[in-house]
DNA sequence: GAGCCGTGAGATAACGTTGTCTCACTTCGG
DNA sequence: CCGAAGTGAGACAACGTTATCTCACGGCTC
């Protein structure tokens, strides 16, 4: 920059002026200032002109669990989008389900100075972060709650969704019915079994045909799974997946067995309408998870001071998959 | 940090010295800045540390199409890994395919001062990055080549896959194939274009059997393609789709019409094996795209000099979908 | 015991910008 | 023609760190 001030012959000053587009600025030098700038390919470094300013970095971070998984780069476009509305920069990461990871980045990110946060929480304290909120950082957590922490979260209803997908197994009367959910120690996965468990319960299926099974994380650990149910005496005559991998991993299973048991799941995509077995699913708007938190960090970011939001957003039930006279074959 | 020197009762370079692991610090000393450190809650500003140290921000871009894409987000993950291996945080953008956008991104992460770029092109020349390269910033393009520019490139050898599809087509008996791609504009539409045209030329099919049709974009799109060509007179015996989303949304319509025509495509997917109807897709290792690409910004971040690498990836051919016997109903 | 050297810590400047203050110059009314 | 008000531009300090230089101190050699 002060080459450049020296090649158009006028101060750093007013160079700064010139790539602000402060208005008091002479057109004349202006020109001679852009001239120069084009002339040594100057760039100014925001780095600098942040740590003076003293404003926003204009970045935000973005902390979910697996970035190839298409429920979470879902919301991660959602809130690109918003946040490039905003002029910000979006920084994601993944936690891989690793708690010291997840502690590692986000303070990582406090360091760089973000100006607000998203998180998937993967820990089961995030307490951590306490000193930088009350320091001002906003927070927004989603899809699952904060440990020790009250502050804003955008969830999904999943305990009234997952409740809603059994008792329609129930109504057509189905009694044996296995659910089978992901790590118990994801707070989702926790909420869907106790809506699936609410249903049974409330259905009054005996305990001994409550089928839990854990606690499958791979598709293909749900193949087995459902190979495992299927080989045994008398099988389960629907199934409940807790969300979509370990949905695809059965039908999978299913679909290679020739097995015609009823099938409902957690998560609504894409592709769901192509599954190859008809399957009712719990859906819910992915993409609002991600625009409303990131809505709710900006008006938190320019300020706006509210007491803790708790978004719940609904769930609803599809009818999914090739329905049987559609299909090749 | 003035604060914590003060009530550490030491000078403002020991707590530097102290958050920064010198090894030349009195253990009394470290124990009181650190005490002084945990009571203020202080976190060192990466900020300002790399504006003074001149050292690099420790934060790459990666610029792509689409981050809800599983094609991006795939790759997204796997340059994420790389990063992460290496301390650097990860800025992620999407360019929503739009030429403008892709250069205000890109050069809003070279004033950030990035220490390195990946990018997905969407326009059709980069040499606005030319001065910063000039000025030693590293960049590798990934999945589509740079225009105006000579540097690293990760690419999939979309030419030779395409053709070695519609070759498998052919050798079949088939001759009427309908090739359907997403807008020419994009080069790897281009590319498999062009393969598909070389098989179709090297086994004399006559040009009026060279079905093109242009140019869906969304699943939906291609279903309109399909449907317009089965309804036509003479309809194609075989269709080939030149990527995923196209693949899905033709598989979805022929499906629907109860249509046995055979399928191949562009891409291979965690979820084509649960695709209702049999295809043959072009497959290819989509996390090494990003790995490699991620690993040779690093090379050139960490210093090291080569001529510009043009990285060709191989494709496969593989059998996808459920195989008629096994499909239920 | 004087000089030398190694070690640990502080003082000061600097990184590349922008905020604040100041000042020269212009314009305009009386 | 003088003074007040307005306008455009420069000087200087500051943002929060770290690099460099300096210095005090203690232990060592000769």
């Amino acid at each position: 920059m002060i080459d450049v001030a020296h090649l158009a012959g006028v101060s750093v000053k007013t160079v700064s002026r010139v790539v602000n587009h402060t208005p008091t600025v002479d057109a004349a030098l202006t020109e001679r200032v852009l001239e120069a700038i084009r002339e040594l390919g100057f760039r100014r470094n925001d780095v600098a002109a942040n740590l003076r300013s003293g404003r926003n970095t204009s970045t935000i971070g973005l902390v979910i669990e697996d970035l190839s998984n298409t429920f979470y780069s879902t919301i991660a476009a959602a809130v690109f989008e918003v946040s490039h509305r905003f002029n910000t920069q979006l920084i994601t990461a993944s936690s891989e389900e690793t708690t010291s990871l997840e502690e590692e980045i986000v303070l990582d990110l406090c360091q760089r100075r973000v100006d607000g946060l998203i998180i998937v929480p993967t820990g089961n304290d995030q307490s951590y972060l306490q000193p930088e909120i009350d320091m001002g950082l906003p927070v927004v957590f989603v899809d699952r709650p904060p440990a020790g922490l009250n502050v804003d979260s955008v969830l999904i209803d999943n305990r009234k969704g997952a409740r809603a997908a059994v008792e329609q197994l129930l109504s057509e009367g189905h009694r044996k019915i296995a659910v089978m959910v992901d790590s118990l120690h994801i707070y989702t996965m926790r909420e869907r079994l106790i809506g699936a468990e609410e249903a049974l319960c409330a259905a009054e299926v005996p305990p001994e045909d409550h089928i839990f099974e854990a606690w499958p994380h791979e598709p293909s650990d749900a193949a087995g799974v459902v190979a495992h149910l299927f080989d045994s005496p008398s099988p389960p005559t629907a199934v409940f997946c807790g969300n979509n991998r370990i949905l695809m991993g059965a039908v999978a299973e299913l679909v290679r067995r020739g097995e015609k048991t009823r099938v409902a799941g957690f998560d609504d995509f894409e592709f769901a309408g192509l599954l190859p077995h008809p399957v009712t699913v719990v859906g819910y708007d992915t993409p609002a998870l991600g625009t409303l938190a990131a809505e709710l960090l900006f008006r938190r970011i320019h300020g706006e001071t509210l007491p803790p939001k708790h978004e719940l957003l609904p769930t609803y039930l599809a009818e999914r998959g090739i329905p049987p006279a559609r299909r090749y074959g």
